[in-house]
RNA sequence: GGCCCGGUAGAGUAAUGGUUAACUCGUCGCCCUUUCAAGGCGAAGAUUACGGGUUCGACCCCCGUCCGGGCUACCA
């Protein structure tokens, strides 16, 4: 087996990392924060990223969902330098390792049913040993020794697991490791062909190591749920005659009770985030900090937490979602992004509502620019655009019953409005001071508290109770339609 | 069952033997105010899972217990 066919040609020496996802579910945020802390890494220090797919159970696969991983990654912002690869491509490879450290003796053919091997029970104890009560004794099967006329046409490959010793890695996250050698069964390398085939396919253990050579990687960077498959791991790196990695377990996403991370605990995949109008960087920010920190700023724009960034930073216990966080972040970074940066992702939400015009990116841009800087602070999530601030874009839009109830309960009212509508309509210049007087000096006139007009204009002209200050929002809606949207509710109020 | 890893306020983390255990989210209150947010100020909330050690001194080191999680596949 060569290691020297990587198709990158960069010096030795340089961090190279991969996320390797299997394409048997959409990207959930497990995965997600995966692919971002070896993407931190490997960003943080000139490194090489690379994307992997390990497609090589043929009957869970689902080639259909690769591309969902994908654009759930470009949404993260998580790009890659090298790939996607995959493993589905690469069976030669990985068939030749195996066949190879079997020719060795490193490896040997065995023909027993998987059943046998399964929960770690000995096979070939008797039964007065299965009644006795002490820990069970890892597989060591009769095929070991060898057994006539085995082949790869007929049987899979086991790894032969060295006796009496105990392997050790390199965690950055959890330190040295060391397991005993009796506590590791002879796990497979290669399975037995099935029927009609005329070979069998590697298992995760095989293609996953013999890709981390060929691809050389440095750091392998993935769930703590890998932990106790990594000294199979780092056996078969020193059968193949390579160095170990140094390997990176990070904790796991839990859900509110504490169990992992699934579908039953609501939204898990890194699309239903950005389809609710999550902005990415927000979700990155509070994905790194789950399992990670760097004091006690928590906000930190990417850059930042790319310079920051490090393994031994990363923590060991496993961390709750919390959503409530996660929207926090995102009012954040609503509210702080330079304008310049927020306004392309309120476009494409304005787009997928329809209520997007195309002049809103040219001549008045600068008007664009402006009422989204007026609506961010109130806003939570990028369709808040599209609904609660409707009116800033259409025309068509309706009153919020609640915010009818609420402003719209004295009978005067609705008087006021019209006349309001003609002071406005009457000013030659439409400015904040002007609207202003306009409308104290008429409440003044009618004898109600300027707060009762104000209250009630606003759910005329926007429809919501809830709105920027009414000055500055009669400013960015225009003369023009604030009073044809007054004469309107005029007749809404009386019909009320 | 076995092996491994964890356990600091409701959540995420800090403090890696040395003053009243710190910060962020959340919760509650006050200020601001034209609605609601944002923002500002403040409060409540932790016998550092429990029990033993070691030490002048323990969140931190050791042992045990409990709880949680992972692995225990010819899945990845």
């Amino acid at each position: 087996m060569t290691t020297t066919s990587s198709a990158s040609g960069k010096p030795a020496g340089e961090i190279r990392v991969r996320f390797a996802p299997s394409p048997t579910g959409y990207l959930h945020v497990g995965g997600a924060r995966t692919a971002l802390f070896n993407w931190l890494f490997a960003r943080g220090r000139g490194g090489t990223m690379i994307l992997r797919i390990e497609d090589t159970d043929i009957e869970r696969n689902r080639p259909e969902l690769v591309e969902g991983i994908l654009d759930g990654l470009r949404w993260l912002g998580v790009d890659w330098d090298e790939g996607p690869y995959f493993q589905s491509q690469r069976l030669d490879l990985h068939r030749e390792a195996a066949l190879k450290l079997a020719a060795s003796g490193a490896a040997y053919f065995c023909d027993c049913p998987p059943e046998k091997y399964a929960g770690g029970d000995a096979v070939d104890e008797t039964e007065d040993e299965k009644k006795e009560q002490g820990p069970r004794r890892i597989t060591r099967c009769a095929c070991r020794e060898g057994k006539p006329g085995l082949s790869a046409e007929n049987a899979a490959i086991r790894f032969r697991v060295p006796p009496g010793a105990a392997t050790q890695f390199e965690d950055a996250v959890f330190g040295p490791r060391e397991v005993s050698n009796e506590e590791i069964e002879d796990f497979v390398l290669l399975r037995s062909p099935k029927e009609g085939q005329a070979r069998g396919g590697p298992t995760y253990q095989l293609s996953a190591v013999v890709d981390d050579i060929d691809m050389r990687i440095t750091h392998v960077i993935r769930g703590s749920d890998h932990i106790s498959n990594t000294p199979k791991q780092a056996l078969l790196y020193r059968a193949l005659g390579a160095a170990p990695p140094i390997f990176a377990h990070v904790p796991l996403i839990l859900g509110p009770d504490r169990t992992r991370l699934s579908k039953r605990h609501g939204a898990t995949s890194v699309e239903s985030y950005r389809d609710e109008g999550f902005l990415p960087e927000a979700f990155r920010n509070f994905l790194a900090l789950l399992g990670w920190s760097a004091g006690n700023e928590e906000f930190m724009r990417t850059s930042e937490i790319v310079e920051r960034f490090t393994l031994e930073g990363v923590s060991r216990t496993n961390a709750v979602f919390d959503r409530p966080k996660l929207e926090w972040f995102n009012t954040q970074y609503l509210q702080k992004l330079p304008i310049d940066e927020l306004l392309p992702f309120v476009q494409g939400e304005l787009e997928r509502s329809k209520l997007w015009q195309p002049e809103w990116a040219g001549e008045k841009r600068e008007w664009f620019s402006r009422t989204v800087d007026l609506l961010r602070p109130r806003t939570r999530l990028l369709p808040d655009f599209s609904t609660w601030a409707r009116a800033f874009f259409s025309d068509s839009f309706e009153y919020d019953p609640q915010a009818r109830e609420k402003f719209w309960k004295d009978e005067r009212l609705g008087a006021m409005l019209g006349k309001l509508a003609d002071t406005l309509a009457a000013l030659t210049d439409w400015n904040h001071d002007a609207c202003d007087h306009a409308l104290r000096e008429l409440a003044a006139a009618e004898g109600v508290k300027a707060g009762l007009l104000i209250n009630g204009t606003r759910v005329s002209i926007v429809g919501q109770a809830v709105a920027p200050p009414l000055f500055e929002t009669m400013l960015v809606i225009g003369q023009e339609r604030v009073v044809s949207r007054l004469r309107l509710a005029v007749e809404a109020f009386a019909a009320r």
